[in-house]
DNA sequence: CTTCTCGGATACCGGCACTATCTAATCATC
DNA sequence: GATGATTAGATAGTGCCGGTATCCGAGAAG
């Protein structure tokens, strides 16, 4: 498969074909010669990851970049390999730690791991970056006054661990290591939006069930 | 209080406050003569909403005024005032509408709906954003060729409704219309980032109970 | 032979979220 | 009441980011 194919394909113009390339999000094809390279359904494949992650994840081409660093470093396990991709992933501004409603922040998100006893993620305390954005989303929430904390957020952290659950389930039915990191990423990165739209279209059809649609 | 004053306050530089009176973000102080204006609470707590959803929620200025436009317009009901706010949101890309895989995605979806009986979601089907994201990211994972559907994301789903659940209650415990939309708006900015952390920290417990950290 | 397409390099573009600068009026303080 | 800081309002500029566009000389395709 020539350029022109891979760009009517996958349907990326040629241009932005050749930006990833030179960015390093696509690897180069096998060079032919000084003027033709081939590519193969593994490039397509590529393509199409790293569409996904920049189009529907809003993920930063530098990060793009990033991750598939760890997804293609196979000198590391399976394990760290996933984690090392999706702690790359996230873009949340650093909390600024004199900030006392940040401070609070994050006593609440330590007490909140104490009580559902999830004594794995405490350790990852201020070191994960799902960490450090729940703190700046829960600062967030109690400068604008709102009573938010670990009490409110139990329960839904319950929700999530069992959605948790479902995702390494699914991740484990897959055979081979490579493509259970290729979904992990794919999970983060295209589940979760689906996630969220399920949970938006649950509110309204919870809203409508209540209250009608007025 | 004064410009400086609400600056020092929000931690928002001046020239960016100006910037979002000129952007009609925020509502011009009340104008004592040509160069003082005061500013109350109420300002300082909308610029902190404002920032909240840039800087946290990444919302585009434009979106946030259109959002804030439908927060602010007391001529609608209640509950249409606050869907009108939560689909002005969303910033997916449109689908198109030509390609298979999106085809496909709709009747996935459609299938769902049917299937989890939310009989008032499937009324909003193509002009919900959350629907449509819904499909957007299931035409990308089917695209990449994974077996990604209605049967897999019913579980989810479930889980998804029992957050709304959670939503619409907390929602409730306010007392007035106007918090509760606010509530709402912050519900979809900060809330969901914070779940979405919930969702990654509860992965990384579960994957270190079921692998340990290698 | 002629027309296309290629890889490679470089320059350019439009949108966005600010940021800086200026002016004339007014405030705060000595 | 002089003086330096602040203000509203207007306009221009900045830095980043995701592409696009253009040009080149080498090869491919008919």
């Amino acid at each position: 498969m020539r350029l022109a194919e891979l760009s009517t394909r996958s349907g990326v113009s040629v241009a932005t074909i050749k930006y990833y390339l030179r960015e390093g999000l696509l690897p180069q094809g096998r060079q032919i010669n000084a003027t033709t390279s081939e590519y193969d359904e593994e490039h397509l494949r590529r393509l199409r990851l790293v569409r996904a992650m920049i189009q529907i994840g809003r993920v930063p081409v530098a990060t793009v970049r990033e991750v598939l660093g760890h997804v293609d470093d196979d000198s590391l396990g399976r394990t760290i390999r996933l984690g090392a991709a999706l702690w790359a992933l996230p873009q949340v501004p650093e909390p600024d730690e004199d900030d006392e409603y940040v401070r609070a922040a994050h006593r609440e998100v330590g007490a909140l791991l104490d009580r559902l006893g999830w004594h794995n993620a405490r350790q990852l305390t201020s070191i994960s970056p799902a960490y450090r954005s729940l703190v700046v989303a829960l600062a967030a929430f109690r400068r604008l006054g709102f009573d938010w904390g670990a009490e409110q957020l139990a329960p839904y952290a319950e929700l999530m661990h069992r959605t948790a659950v479902l995702d390494l389930d699914n991740m484990e039915a897959y055979p081979s290591d490579a493509v259970q990191v290729e979904f992990a990423i794919l999970g983060a990165i295209l589940n979760e939006p689906a996630l969220q739209a399920l949970h938006r279209l649950a509110q309204e059809e919870e809203s409508a069930r209540r209250y009608g649609f007025e």
